[in-house]
DNA sequence: CATCCGTGGAT
DNA sequence: TATCCAAGGAT
Protein backbone atom coordinates (compact mmCIF):
# COMPACT_ATOMS: atom_id res chain seq x y z
CA UNK A 1 0.00 0.00 0.00
CA UNK A 2 0.83 3.26 0.06
CA UNK A 3 0.99 4.21 3.83
CA UNK A 4 5.06 4.66 4.13
CA UNK A 5 4.84 6.52 1.07
CA UNK A 6 4.90 10.38 1.17
CA UNK A 7 1.61 12.20 0.31
CA UNK A 8 2.35 14.15 -2.83
CA UNK A 9 2.72 18.29 -2.11
CA UNK A 10 0.03 18.64 -4.72
CA UNK A 11 -2.03 16.01 -2.40
CA UNK A 12 -1.61 17.96 0.59
CA UNK A 13 -2.40 21.28 -1.55
CA UNK A 14 -5.65 20.00 -2.77
CA UNK A 15 -7.06 18.73 0.83
CA UNK A 16 -6.16 22.01 2.37
CA UNK A 17 -8.34 24.06 -0.60
CA UNK A 18 -10.87 21.37 0.15
CA UNK A 19 -11.37 21.83 3.44
CA UNK A 20 -12.17 25.46 3.01
CA UNK A 21 -13.73 25.36 -0.63
CA UNK A 22 -15.81 22.12 -0.32
CA UNK A 23 -19.21 21.63 -1.57
CA UNK A 24 -22.03 21.54 0.74
CA UNK A 25 -24.01 18.73 -1.15
CA UNK A 26 -27.46 16.95 0.93
CA UNK A 27 -25.59 13.52 0.92
CA UNK A 28 -22.25 14.47 1.65
CA UNK A 29 -20.68 14.42 5.17
CA UNK A 30 -18.21 17.88 5.08
CA UNK A 31 -14.81 17.92 6.05
CA UNK A 32 -15.16 18.96 9.53
CA UNK A 33 -17.62 17.01 10.57
CA UNK A 34 -15.95 14.11 8.83
CA UNK A 35 -12.79 14.99 10.41
CA UNK A 36 -15.17 15.22 13.71
CA UNK A 37 -15.66 11.37 13.34
CA UNK A 38 -18.79 11.34 11.42
CA UNK A 39 -18.92 8.51 8.81
CA UNK A 40 -20.91 9.01 5.81
CA UNK A 41 -23.96 6.47 5.53
CA UNK A 42 -23.35 4.27 2.82
CA UNK A 43 -26.35 4.01 0.86
CA UNK A 44 -26.66 7.40 1.28
CA UNK A 45 -23.77 7.76 -0.90
CA UNK A 46 -24.57 4.76 -2.95
CA UNK A 47 -27.76 6.12 -3.83
CA UNK A 48 -26.58 9.94 -4.73
CA UNK A 49 -23.81 8.05 -6.66
CA UNK A 50 -25.72 6.16 -8.79
CA UNK A 51 -28.41 9.83 -9.34
CA UNK A 52 -24.69 11.68 -10.16
CA UNK A 53 -24.11 9.12 -13.22
CA UNK A 54 -23.96 11.68 -16.03
CA UNK A 55 -26.19 14.03 -14.35
CA UNK A 56 -25.49 17.55 -12.95
CA UNK A 57 -26.08 18.36 -9.18
CA UNK A 58 -28.87 20.51 -9.58
CA UNK A 59 -30.86 18.12 -11.45
CA UNK A 60 -30.30 15.54 -8.49
CA UNK A 61 -30.54 17.78 -5.64
CA UNK A 62 -34.72 17.21 -5.32
CA UNK A 63 -34.56 13.35 -6.35
CA UNK A 64 -32.43 12.31 -3.48
CA UNK A 65 -34.11 14.18 -1.09
CA UNK A 66 -37.32 12.81 -2.02
CA UNK A 67 -36.20 9.11 -2.22
CA UNK A 68 -34.62 9.27 0.91
CA UNK A 69 -37.00 10.73 2.59
CA UNK A 70 -39.73 7.89 0.90
CA UNK A 71 -37.44 5.19 1.40
CA UNK A 72 -35.33 6.25 4.03
CA UNK A 73 -32.21 2.99 3.96
CA UNK A 74 -31.78 0.12 1.79
CA UNK A 75 -34.50 -2.32 3.04
CA UNK A 76 -36.91 0.13 2.46
CA UNK A 77 -35.76 0.55 -0.94
CA UNK A 78 -35.40 -3.16 -2.00
CA UNK A 79 -38.98 -3.56 -0.36
CA UNK A 80 -40.46 -1.11 -2.77
CA UNK A 81 -43.14 -1.91 -5.58
CA UNK A 82 -40.91 -1.52 -9.31
CA UNK A 83 -43.51 0.78 -10.72
CA UNK A 84 -42.85 3.54 -7.36
CA UNK A 85 -39.35 3.72 -7.60
CA UNK A 86 -39.67 3.92 -11.78
CA UNK A 87 -42.42 6.59 -11.15
CA UNK A 88 -40.14 8.53 -8.65
CA UNK A 89 -36.90 8.13 -10.94
CA UNK A 90 -39.15 9.63 -13.76
CA UNK A 91 -37.64 12.57 -15.64
CA UNK A 92 -34.20 11.75 -14.30
CA UNK A 93 -33.01 9.78 -17.23
CA UNK A 94 -30.92 6.54 -17.83
CA UNK A 95 -33.77 4.69 -16.31
CA UNK A 96 -31.78 1.59 -16.46
CA UNK A 97 -30.05 3.19 -13.47
CA UNK A 98 -33.56 2.97 -11.74
CA UNK A 99 -34.36 -0.25 -12.49
CA UNK A 100 -30.64 -1.65 -10.85
CA UNK A 101 -30.75 0.48 -8.22
CA UNK A 102 -33.80 -1.49 -7.21
CA UNK A 103 -31.91 -4.72 -8.14
CA UNK A 104 -29.00 -3.39 -6.37
CA UNK A 105 -31.16 -3.00 -2.97
CA UNK A 106 -32.39 -6.16 -3.25
CA UNK A 107 -29.12 -7.91 -3.45
CA UNK A 108 -27.53 -6.00 -0.39
CA UNK A 109 -30.93 -7.01 1.21
CA UNK A 110 -30.66 -10.74 0.16
CA UNK A 111 -27.07 -11.29 -0.48
CA UNK A 112 -25.34 -9.46 2.33
CA UNK A 113 -27.87 -9.19 5.02
CA UNK A 114 -28.82 -5.59 4.73
CA UNK A 115 -24.98 -4.00 4.46
CA UNK A 116 -23.19 -2.26 1.40
CA UNK A 117 -19.94 -4.54 0.58
CA UNK A 118 -17.15 -2.57 2.25
CA UNK A 119 -14.39 -2.83 -0.46
CA UNK A 120 -14.17 -1.65 -4.23
CA UNK A 121 -14.39 -5.82 -5.68
CA UNK A 122 -17.35 -6.04 -3.24
CA UNK A 123 -19.40 -3.17 -4.66
CA UNK A 124 -18.71 -4.03 -7.87
CA UNK A 125 -20.98 -7.27 -7.95
CA UNK A 126 -23.82 -4.75 -7.68
CA UNK A 127 -25.73 -4.39 -10.39
CA UNK A 128 -25.35 -0.42 -11.69
CA UNK A 129 -22.06 -0.20 -10.04
CA UNK A 130 -18.95 0.19 -12.01
CA UNK A 131 -15.84 1.12 -11.76
CA UNK A 132 -16.16 4.62 -11.07
CA UNK A 133 -19.13 4.08 -8.82
CA UNK A 134 -17.10 1.28 -6.36
CA UNK A 135 -14.52 2.95 -6.43
CA UNK A 136 -16.26 6.25 -5.22
CA UNK A 137 -18.51 4.53 -2.28
CA UNK A 138 -15.21 2.11 -0.93
CA UNK A 139 -13.56 5.94 -0.64
CA UNK A 140 -16.07 7.97 0.43
CA UNK A 141 -18.08 5.51 2.55
CA UNK A 142 -15.21 3.25 4.05
CA UNK A 143 -11.81 4.92 3.58
CA UNK A 144 -10.68 3.06 0.81
CA UNK A 145 -7.94 4.37 -0.65
CA UNK A 146 -9.08 3.85 -4.14
CA UNK A 147 -8.88 5.79 -7.16
CA UNK A 148 -12.06 7.35 -8.36
CA UNK A 149 -12.23 8.89 -11.96
CA UNK A 150 -14.85 10.51 -12.89
CA UNK A 151 -15.48 12.92 -15.80
CA UNK A 152 -13.98 15.63 -13.60
CA UNK A 153 -11.19 13.74 -12.90
CA UNK A 154 -10.45 12.61 -16.23
CA UNK A 155 -10.17 16.68 -17.30
CA UNK A 156 -8.12 17.61 -14.00
CA UNK A 157 -5.56 14.93 -14.29
CA UNK A 158 -4.95 15.55 -18.38
CA UNK A 159 -4.32 19.30 -17.58
CA UNK A 160 -2.04 18.61 -14.85
CA UNK A 161 -0.09 16.07 -16.79
CA UNK A 162 -1.03 17.73 -20.07
CA UNK A 163 -1.80 14.05 -21.42
CA UNK A 164 -3.03 14.72 -25.14
CA UNK A 165 -4.61 11.39 -25.84
CA UNK A 166 -8.04 11.62 -27.01
CA UNK A 167 -11.16 10.03 -24.61
CA UNK A 168 -11.88 7.21 -24.43
CA UNK A 169 -8.62 5.94 -25.58
CA UNK A 170 -6.87 8.23 -22.73
CA UNK A 171 -8.74 6.21 -20.03
CA UNK A 172 -5.71 4.06 -18.75
CA UNK A 173 -3.35 6.71 -19.07
CA UNK A 174 -5.86 9.14 -17.36
CA UNK A 175 -6.01 6.45 -14.56
CA UNK A 176 -2.80 5.85 -13.96
CA UNK A 177 -2.28 9.63 -13.22
CA UNK A 178 -5.24 9.83 -10.51
CA UNK A 179 -3.67 6.74 -8.80
CA UNK A 180 -0.63 8.49 -8.63
CA UNK A 181 -2.45 11.19 -6.54
CA UNK A 182 -4.56 9.35 -4.82
CA UNK A 183 -2.99 9.48 -0.84
CA UNK A 184 -3.55 6.98 2.02
CA UNK A 185 -5.12 9.46 4.48
CA UNK A 186 -8.41 11.07 3.91
CA UNK A 187 -8.88 9.27 0.13
CA UNK A 188 -12.41 9.83 0.58
CA UNK A 189 -11.91 13.95 0.78
CA UNK A 190 -9.66 13.63 -1.67
CA UNK A 191 -11.54 12.04 -4.20
CA UNK A 192 -14.58 14.67 -3.59
CA UNK A 193 -11.80 17.01 -3.68
CA UNK A 194 -10.91 16.13 -7.17
CA UNK A 195 -14.42 16.47 -8.40
CA UNK A 196 -14.88 19.94 -6.52
CA UNK A 197 -11.87 20.79 -8.11
CA UNK A 198 -13.01 19.64 -11.61
CA UNK A 199 -16.43 21.41 -10.93
CA UNK A 200 -15.76 24.14 -9.76
CA UNK A 201 -12.25 25.81 -10.73
CA UNK A 202 -10.81 23.07 -13.48
CA UNK A 203 -13.92 23.84 -16.25
CA UNK A 204 -14.27 22.33 -19.43
CA UNK A 205 -14.40 25.98 -20.31
CA UNK A 206 -12.52 29.18 -19.10
CA UNK A 207 -10.83 27.27 -16.39
CA UNK A 208 -10.23 29.74 -12.98
CA UNK A 209 -6.90 28.97 -12.78
CA UNK A 210 -5.99 31.72 -10.66
CA UNK A 211 -8.08 30.36 -7.98
CA UNK A 212 -6.54 26.66 -8.39
CA UNK A 213 -4.66 24.85 -5.84
CA UNK A 214 -2.57 23.18 -8.27
CA UNK A 215 -1.58 26.24 -10.43
CA UNK A 216 2.27 25.38 -10.08
CA UNK A 217 2.18 21.62 -10.88
CA UNK A 218 -0.14 21.97 -13.79
CA UNK A 219 1.74 21.23 -17.08
CA UNK A 220 -1.27 22.42 -19.55
CA UNK A 221 -1.19 25.86 -17.47
CA UNK A 222 2.56 26.03 -18.27
CA UNK A 223 1.92 25.52 -21.62
CA UNK A 224 -1.33 27.27 -22.27
CA UNK A 225 -3.37 24.82 -23.48
CA UNK A 226 -5.28 23.85 -20.98
CA UNK A 227 -8.92 24.72 -22.39
CA UNK A 228 -8.30 22.28 -25.07
CA UNK A 229 -7.55 19.65 -22.45
CA UNK A 230 -8.85 16.86 -22.56
CA UNK A 231 -8.73 16.10 -25.91
CA UNK A 232 -12.12 13.91 -27.48
CA UNK A 233 -12.77 11.95 -30.15
CA UNK A 234 -15.29 13.62 -32.63
CA UNK A 235 -18.76 13.19 -31.99
CA UNK A 236 -20.99 11.40 -34.13
CA UNK A 237 -24.20 13.67 -36.55
CA UNK A 238 -27.35 12.51 -34.59
CA UNK A 239 -29.86 11.08 -37.33
CA UNK A 240 -33.43 12.14 -37.14
CA UNK A 241 -36.53 9.76 -36.43
CA UNK A 242 -40.02 9.54 -36.27
CA UNK A 243 -42.64 8.05 -34.33
CA UNK A 244 -45.86 8.48 -33.56
CA UNK A 245 -47.70 8.78 -29.69
CA UNK A 246 -51.36 7.98 -29.59
CA UNK A 247 -53.28 9.02 -26.14
CA UNK A 248 -56.70 7.74 -26.17
CA UNK A 249 -59.26 8.86 -23.01
CA UNK A 250 -62.14 7.17 -21.80
CA UNK A 251 -65.49 8.61 -21.62
CA UNK A 252 -64.87 8.63 -17.89
CA UNK A 253 -61.15 10.73 -17.81
CA UNK A 254 -59.18 7.29 -17.63
CA UNK A 255 -56.20 7.28 -20.16
CA UNK A 256 -54.50 4.40 -22.12
CA UNK A 257 -51.13 3.94 -21.31
CA UNK A 258 -48.39 0.64 -21.07
CA UNK A 259 -44.91 0.26 -19.20
CA UNK A 260 -42.51 -0.09 -21.60
CA UNK A 261 -40.54 -3.52 -21.58
CA UNK A 262 -36.98 -3.22 -19.54
CA UNK A 263 -34.90 -3.24 -22.99
CA UNK A 264 -34.39 -0.33 -25.23
CA UNK A 265 -34.98 3.74 -25.03
CA UNK A 266 -36.92 4.56 -21.22
CA UNK A 267 -37.49 0.98 -20.74
CA UNK A 268 -39.19 0.36 -17.47
CA UNK A 269 -41.14 3.17 -17.92
CA UNK A 270 -44.81 4.26 -17.98
CA UNK A 271 -45.65 5.68 -21.24
CA UNK A 272 -48.52 6.11 -24.03
CA UNK A 273 -48.27 3.40 -26.55
CA UNK A 274 -46.86 4.29 -29.90
CA UNK A 275 -44.88 3.20 -33.04
CA UNK A 276 -41.12 2.14 -32.62
CA UNK A 277 -38.75 5.21 -33.73
CA UNK A 278 -36.47 3.10 -35.64
CA UNK A 279 -37.95 3.52 -39.39
CA UNK A 280 -40.28 6.72 -40.63
CA UNK A 281 -43.24 6.01 -38.01
CA UNK A 282 -43.59 2.46 -38.44
CA UNK A 283 -45.98 0.56 -39.55
CA UNK A 284 -47.45 -0.38 -36.44
CA UNK A 285 -51.10 -0.03 -35.76
CA UNK A 286 -53.05 2.19 -32.74
CA UNK A 287 -54.18 0.76 -30.01
CA UNK A 288 -57.31 0.95 -30.47
CA UNK A 289 -59.70 1.44 -33.52
CA UNK A 290 -60.76 5.17 -32.94
CA UNK A 291 -61.04 8.21 -34.68
CA UNK A 292 -57.64 9.62 -34.13
CA UNK A 293 -56.40 13.30 -35.15
CA UNK A 294 -53.77 15.39 -34.53
CA UNK A 295 -53.76 16.96 -30.69
CA UNK A 296 -51.15 20.04 -31.78
CA UNK A 297 -47.43 20.74 -33.28
CA UNK A 298 -45.53 17.72 -34.15
CA UNK A 299 -43.14 16.82 -30.83
CA UNK A 300 -39.06 17.47 -30.38
CA UNK A 301 -36.89 15.51 -28.46
CA UNK A 302 -33.48 14.80 -28.53
CA UNK A 303 -32.06 11.76 -27.05
CA UNK A 304 -28.05 11.03 -26.62
CA UNK A 305 -27.71 9.38 -29.89
CA UNK A 306 -31.03 10.86 -32.22
CA UNK A 307 -33.62 13.63 -32.48
CA UNK A 308 -36.95 12.21 -32.33
CA UNK A 309 -39.60 14.32 -34.31
CA UNK A 310 -43.10 12.69 -32.79
CA UNK A 311 -46.82 12.81 -33.80
CA UNK A 312 -49.05 12.95 -31.25
CA UNK A 313 -52.70 12.18 -31.92
CA UNK A 314 -55.55 11.70 -29.58
CA UNK A 315 -58.80 10.25 -29.36
CA UNK A 316 -62.03 10.29 -27.28
CA UNK A 317 -62.82 6.52 -26.80
CA UNK A 318 -66.44 5.37 -25.36
CA UNK A 319 -66.55 3.99 -21.90
CA UNK A 320 -66.61 -0.25 -22.89
CA UNK A 321 -63.49 0.47 -25.18
CA UNK A 322 -61.34 -2.70 -25.18
CA UNK A 323 -57.50 -2.12 -25.83
CA UNK A 324 -55.45 -4.26 -27.70
CA UNK A 325 -52.46 -2.47 -25.87
CA UNK A 326 -51.86 -0.86 -22.27
CA UNK A 327 -54.41 -0.68 -19.58
CA UNK A 328 -56.64 2.63 -18.67
CA UNK A 329 -55.76 4.60 -15.84
CA UNK A 330 -58.42 6.29 -13.72
CA UNK A 331 -58.19 10.39 -14.35
CA UNK A 332 -57.64 10.53 -10.61
CA UNK A 333 -54.53 7.81 -10.58
CA UNK A 334 -52.85 9.01 -13.26
CA UNK A 335 -49.66 11.41 -12.20
CA UNK A 336 -48.01 12.89 -15.29
CA UNK A 337 -44.73 13.32 -13.22
CA UNK A 338 -44.50 9.91 -13.09
CA UNK A 339 -43.97 9.39 -16.65
CA UNK A 340 -40.36 10.30 -18.44
CA UNK A 341 -40.08 13.86 -19.37
CA UNK A 342 -41.01 13.05 -23.55
CA UNK A 343 -44.25 11.39 -22.33
CA UNK A 344 -44.96 13.95 -20.27
CA UNK A 345 -44.11 16.64 -23.31
CA UNK A 346 -46.69 14.28 -25.17
CA UNK A 347 -49.51 14.54 -22.53
CA UNK A 348 -48.97 18.65 -22.07
CA UNK A 349 -49.86 18.62 -26.22
CA UNK A 350 -52.76 16.04 -25.51
CA UNK A 351 -54.15 17.64 -22.65
CA UNK A 352 -55.46 20.25 -24.79
CA UNK A 353 -56.97 18.97 -27.47
CA UNK A 354 -58.82 16.02 -25.42
CA UNK A 355 -62.55 16.41 -24.12
CA UNK A 356 -62.33 16.48 -20.56
CA UNK A 357 -65.19 14.67 -18.55
CA UNK A 358 -66.11 17.77 -17.25
CA UNK A 359 -66.22 19.56 -20.29
CA UNK A 360 -68.57 16.86 -21.83
CA UNK A 361 -71.04 17.52 -18.66
CA UNK A 362 -70.94 21.25 -19.18
CA UNK A 363 -71.38 20.64 -23.01
CA UNK A 364 -74.82 18.64 -22.15
C1' DC B 1 -13.65 -0.90 -28.34
C1' DA B 2 -18.26 0.97 -30.04
C1' DT B 3 -22.91 1.60 -29.19
C1' DC B 4 -26.84 2.36 -26.52
C1' DC B 5 -29.07 4.83 -22.95
C1' DG B 6 -32.15 10.98 -20.91
C1' DT B 7 -32.35 15.31 -19.58
C1' DG B 8 -31.83 20.24 -18.81
C1' DG B 9 -28.75 24.08 -18.42
C1' DA B 10 -24.97 26.80 -20.32
C1' DT B 11 -22.95 28.90 -24.20
C1' DT C 1 -30.91 27.19 -33.01
C1' DA C 2 -27.22 23.88 -32.40
C1' DT C 3 -23.85 21.94 -29.71
C1' DC C 4 -21.68 20.62 -25.58
C1' DC C 5 -21.73 18.68 -21.37
C1' DA C 6 -22.67 16.32 -16.38
C1' DA C 7 -20.11 12.24 -10.03
C1' DG C 8 -21.00 6.09 -16.21
C1' DG C 9 -22.63 1.27 -16.86
C1' DA C 10 -24.13 -2.60 -19.61
C1' DT C 11 -23.62 -5.11 -23.58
Amino acid sequence: MRDTEETPAATLRLLHWYDRHARVLPWRVGPGDRAAGVRPDPYRVWLSEIMLQQTTVAAVRDYFRRFTERWPEVAALAAAEDAEVMAEWAGLGYYARARNLLKGARAVVADHGGRFPDSRDGLLTLPGVGPYTAAAVAAIAFDEPATVVDGNVERVVARLFRIETPLPAAKSELTRAAASLTPAVRPGDHAQAMMDLGATICTPRNPACGLCPLIHGCAARAAGDQATLPRKAPKVAKPVRDGVLWIACRADGALLLETRPDSGMLGGMLGWPGTDWDRSGGPSDPPLTALWRDAGPELRHTFTHFHLRLRVLVADVPADAVPLRGAFVAQAAFRPSALPTLMRKGWNVAAAAIRHPNDTARLA
